[in-house]
DNA sequence: AATACCGTCAACCGCCGGGGG
DNA sequence: CCCCCCGGCGGTTGACGGTAT
């Protein structure tokens, strides 16, 4: 009933100023009581976007930085499409990395612009050798792990290195640093036999990785492997093979080559 | 000048997970 | 344990402006 009568389409000033002070007034959420509340004829989300992404205080317009880009490649590069866990949250992901960009606004760019150059440049380095051919997945389900030697995690270990199929900017080597604990970090790793992602894939090469499956609870270790997102307390890491991927959840900003500033925040 | 085409982006829709009853 | 409600997200649409023909 109410459905039909529901305004749709572009926002108006008054709309936008009868938002803004309801939302004022009465602090954001509560989405549902929203329309109500602020007089207005629209339903609880179109309210919640609206504010969220254009009348919320420090909201960016506009177009993206050169540095803005470079970073919504690099972690798109690195937290992939999600496809199958629709619980996470890539584009919120990014841009809580940018600050006052929207998921929106970040997603929106993507699929009109950087999702193009990506796709043009998919083709050009099509004539590359292919990683070698998927095997049968074995999938190792993530489980609470406690590590006794963590040393690999915090001293100036070269770390795993992303492939980049439109250039090696992902490739470099960057020395890791303890990460303080956040939210949603998972990152899938695509790993590949003879190149960067993890040195020339040899069991040396991998051992970083392969501790972090093949250590078992140890008194005293720093605990890994809870899959809860945003709930997390600690380093965490979700770990599953198969297909070629590796995913883990501790060390997207190490790999991007950002440092975490003691307030979160990336450098 | 008129029309077609293309790019951008605000907004909507449908779905999912979490939380509370 | 189940159901319902709500917040939140990704995918998609459509209006609009700019450019090409």
């Amino acid at each position: 009933m109410e459905r039909l009568s529901v305004r749709k389409g572009g926002w108006t000033e008054e709309e936008d100023i009868l938002l803004r002070k309801c939302v004022e007034k009465y602090g954001e959420g509560r989405w549902h009581q929203v329309p109500l509340r602020a007089g207005l004829n629209r339903c609880r989300k179109s309210c919640r976007m609206r504010w969220l992404s254009y009348l919320k205080p420090n909201i960016k317009r506009g177009g993206f930085s050169v540095d803005e880009v470079d970073l919504i490649i690099r972690l798109h590069k690195l937290l992939g499409n999600r496809q199958v866990k629709m619980s996470t949250s890539q584009w919120a992901l990014i841009a809580g990395r940018l600050p006052g960009r929207t998921a929106n606004h970040v997603k929106n760019y993507w699929n009109t612009k950087l999702r193009k150059k990506k796709v043009s440049t998919n083709k050009d380095v099509k004539s590359k050798p292919e990683p070698k051919s998927i095997t049968k997945a074995t999938v190792i389900k993530p489980r609470p792990r406690n590590f006794k030697n963590i040393s690999w995690l915090r001293e100036g270990t070269p770390f795993i290195n992303v492939c980049h199929p439109f250039g090696d900017d992902l490739c470099k080597r960057y020395s890791t640093m303890a990460l303080p604990p956040s939210d949603n970090n998972e990152v899938e790793i695509n790993i590949t036999n003879n190149n960067s992602c993890l040195g020339n894939g040899s069991e040396i090469d991998q051992e970083p990785i392969k501790s972090v499956f093949a250590e078992e609870n140890v008194k005293g270790g720093q605990k890994l492997g809870t899959s809860s997102m945003n709930k997390n307390k600690g380093i965490t890491s979700q770990l599953e093979r198969g297909s070629n991927m590796v995913k883990i959840q501790l060390a997207t900003r190490l790999i991007v080559g950002y440092r975490v500033t003691d307030k979160g925040e990336l450098n």
